[in-house]
DNA sequence: TTGGTCCATCTTTTT
DNA sequence: GATGGACCAA
């Protein structure tokens, strides 16, 4: 069978395993979207299952459009293109896309219709703040991320407003907030991305005929990435396979890196509870990576409690040992790993070989610093930077209004924007006038036209009056428009008519920008030329993160470590391992977070196939405010004979447990990619090459204080200063990294 | 109602 | 060092 070519017997065995419950148990890089690609092409060509009849679950849209292409591809039908609409391809989606469509399809039987919209994350924070409110609720008291916080936990654990568990005042005040905030959502006709999940575990619960249907349909349930699963979604697949039982899980327990968002890397122990019968195949073999670097990845996972202890084993070799770099600060972090990236592309590697990845978005902000001053180009993982800017908010906010008027939120959103004389008391009047009506804002204003002005003049001004149906005049032509035209033409004439541009770009580099990302947007919606408004605005509300990685351009990856799941890279960097940083100072006092914070680390390490660079920084920028800080304590688990320290900034600096120091020596000259590739090094521009601070100097270091001078002299183009600080004592640092002053 | 300024808060991670 | 809210003058 060609499907099990080159296959280990694991493997083949996970592929061709019969029917019933089964449980892969996939460690890293052992060829798991492997496993599931073959196991649904196997099932589809040698089983004669139909595509109609199975359903494969991932959770980001990237995983479910590789795994498409993939199936696409053994099944002989090319590997170009969109296969998701082919016939002979079975459903392959997302957790929330899949069960947005399902809730869109039996609407009937739930409490919105079919073309609601999905509450994004800032949205929710909207709807909670304005609960809050209502209720007279003190906002400094009770924070609206805090609330929405524990409503989207409940949701997750499957807990309605009726049933959500009060033990203290807080949670009686989250309880009312919460029934509030689901009624509030009703009348937007909206759900939230966690209802999304729980509107469909429910709807399958309670709805017996509706269960069936879909469980019998269902022969093959597969879900990748089964450890970071909900409750919600543990309870929803269970109801889909429960009518053949067939449902094959993937999933790692040590990737499990989700928790804070409901994820229980337990459901794996539970669905060997509750399908005793399940089959439990073990991949232990890993293709990706250096003995080296799974040595290290193993000497950070062993340190959790409570794990099986599980092997890691290649036949790739050895490899070289990993490579541990304590910069001065977290800029010249960053200027070292541009440079020890510049390097290796002038050995030879691939400019897109590399990623750096990290703790929290914050710190991607010095690395690309690093990368612009080099004159090198990267791209940077992140749909949430662009679609939480708040030029692209405003036009979908604008989309979402035109495709559904009762959205509250997207209107609150547009309707004075740009200002348009309609402020917060004509708005709340109009609430008012909606809520005596029964009616969402947006359905009373679009009826006000035909209203008698008498009743109106009474709540509002003949100003704001004129100024809402002239409104009215425009949302109205722009939905005759999205029935018939395409996504981008309704774009168009909503920027046209409200003369955006003129509002959001004031000449400045910073409103080019705006209206550049408002023409990116519009160049997403060209692509949905010939499909709908509605699918466009599902579409854009659950990309994720991963979703915006661009496989084309040759360039360096800058990501978020739980971005990094699933992905691998020739070299990786994982910078800011500082302790409060990696782990987390969140999650310091609870002991699940900090086993969480250890498999994050591990899920970084095990990214790296060749070659992988460990890197702190000193101090830290915390609110723009340097702070020193001490490197993670996880780096103390890993043996020093797995590690290669690299060149240091000029300090005496030990690794934590292991008293060992780092020797001083020279930077490396910073390139530009091309010098880069041509392996010539231009002179350092900024490299002061006489000596500026005599020993016997009084200076001022904007971290250590004050101090002397005690020795200055000029390596390698730099000056390097032995100095004693009143506060911190002696030590070694570069002038070109130090930003010391002359103390007058 | 608008638009300016000043202040607090923020930073974990994201579908 | 960004952003959103509160506050105030016109």
């Amino acid at each position: 069978m060609d499907l099990l070519n080159g296959m280990n017997p694991q493997q083949k065995q996970a592929v061709t395993a019969g029917l019933g419950p089964i449980l892969v148990i996939a460690g890293p890089g052992s060829g798991k979207t492997r496993v599931l690609t073959h196991r649904i092409s196997y099932l589809l060509s040698y089983m004669g299952v139909r595509p109609y009849n199975m359903l494969a679950v991932t959770f980001t849209n990237k995983a479910a459009k590789e795994m498409e292409n993939r199936v696409a591809n053994l099944l002989g039908y090319g590997d170009e293109g969109d296969h998701s609409r082919a016939p002979n391809m079975p459903q392959v989606g997302t957790f929330h896309s899949v069960c947005a469509r399902l809730l869109r399809r039996e609407a009937e039987h739930l409490p919105f219709n079919a073309n609601f919209v999905i509450f994004d994350a800032d949205d929710q924070v909207s709807v909670v703040k304005q609960a809050l409110g209502e209720l007279n609720l003190d906002e400094k008291r009770f924070r609206a991320q805090g609330v929405h916080a524990s409503i989207s936990n409940a949701k997750n654990e499957l807990l309605l407003p009726e049933t959500y568990p009060v033990q203290n005042y807080r949670d009686d005040v989250v309880k009312k907030v919460y029934k509030r905030y689901q009624e509030l959502l009703l009348t937007s006709n909206a759900v939230d991305f966690d209802d999304l999940l729980l509107w469909t575990a429910v709807l399958l619960e309670q709805n017996t005929a509706v269960r069936e249907r879909y469980a019998r349909r269902f022969e093959h349930v597969l879900v990748d990435e089964f450890q970071d699963t909900n409750q919600a979604q543990y309870v929803l697949l269970k109801h889909l396979a429960s009518f053949h039982r067939n449902i094959y899980v993937v999933g790692d327990p040590d990737q499990s890196i989700y928790a804070w968002r409901g994820a229980d890397y337990r459901n794996l122990l539970r669905f060997e509870e509750d399908y005793t019968d399940a089959q439990v195949i073990l991949l232990e073999q890993n293709y990706r990576s250096t003995q080296m670097i799974l040595d290290v990845a193993t000497a950070i996972i062993d340190r959790n409690p409570h794990r099986k202890a599980r092997r890691l084993f290649t036949d790739r070799g050895t490899g070289r040992k990993v490579v541990l770099y304590q910069a001065y600060d977290d800029r010249a972090e960053a200027t070292y790993v541009v440079e020890t990236i510049a390097k290796l592309v002038a050995g030879g590697n691939q400019p897109g070989d590399f990623a750096v990845m990290y703790r929290t978005n914050a710190q991607s902000r010095l690395i690309e610093e690093a990368f612009l001053r080099h004159n090198l180009p990267y791209k940077l993982v992140g749909a949430q930077r662009f679609y939480g800017r708040r030029e692209v908010k405003d036009v979908i906010a604008y989309l979402r209004l035109v495709h559904n008027p009762s959205d509250e939120i997207s209107l609150n959103r547009v309707i004075n924007v740009p200002t348009r004389g309609i402020g917060d008391k004509s708005m709340a009047s109009l609430r008012q006038l909606a809520a005596k009506a029964h009616l969402a804002a947006g359905d009373f204003l679009l009826a006000l036209p035909a209203m008698d002005d008498s009743q109106l003049q009474s709540a509002l001004t003949a100003r704001a009056i004129s100024a809402m149906k002239k409104f009215v005049l425009e949302l109205r032509k722009w939905r005759s428009l999205a029935e018939k035209a395409n996504p981008a033409d309704v774009m168009d004439s909503i920027l046209e008519a409200v003369e955006y541009r003129t509002f959001i770009d004031d000449g400045t580099d910073e409103g080019q920008d705006r209206w550049d990302n408002v023409m990116e947007l519009r160049r997403l919606a060209i692509e949905y030329e010939g499909r709908t408004l509605p699918e466009f605005l599902e579409e854009i509300a659950l990309v994720s993160d991963q979703d915006t990685i661009q496989g084309s351009s040759n360039v360096p990856t800058l990501l978020t470590l739980h971005a990094a799941k699933g992905l691998e890279f020739p070299v990786v960097f994982i910078t800011g391992l500082a302790d409060g940083t990696l782990p987390h100072m969140r999650s310091f006092e609870d002991p699940d977070s900090m086993e969480e914070e250890r498999r994050l680390m591990y899920v970084g390490i095990t990214r790296a196939m060749d070659r992988l660079y460990l890197t702190c920084p000193q101090t830290r920028s915390t609110y723009g405010y340097a702070e020193p800080c001490d490197p993670s304590r996880f780096l103390e688990n890993i043996p020093n004979q797995l590690i290669d320290v690299s060149y240091s900034s000029p300090q005496n600096v030990s690794r934590p447990g292991s008293g060992g120091a780092f020797s001083s020596t020279a930077r490396p000259a910073a390139p530009t990619w091309q010098s880069a590739r041509n392996g010539t090094a231009p002179a350092q521009a900024n490299a002061p090459k006489s000596i500026q601070f005599p020993a016997g100097s009084k200076v001022v270091h904007p971290v250590w204080g004050d101090g002397m001078v005690l020795n200055s002299r000029i390596m390698d183009d730099d000056e390097t200063l032995d100095i004693f600080f009143e506060n911190v004592g002696l030590k070694r640092v570069a002038a070109s990294l130090a930003h010391l002053k002359h103390k007058t």
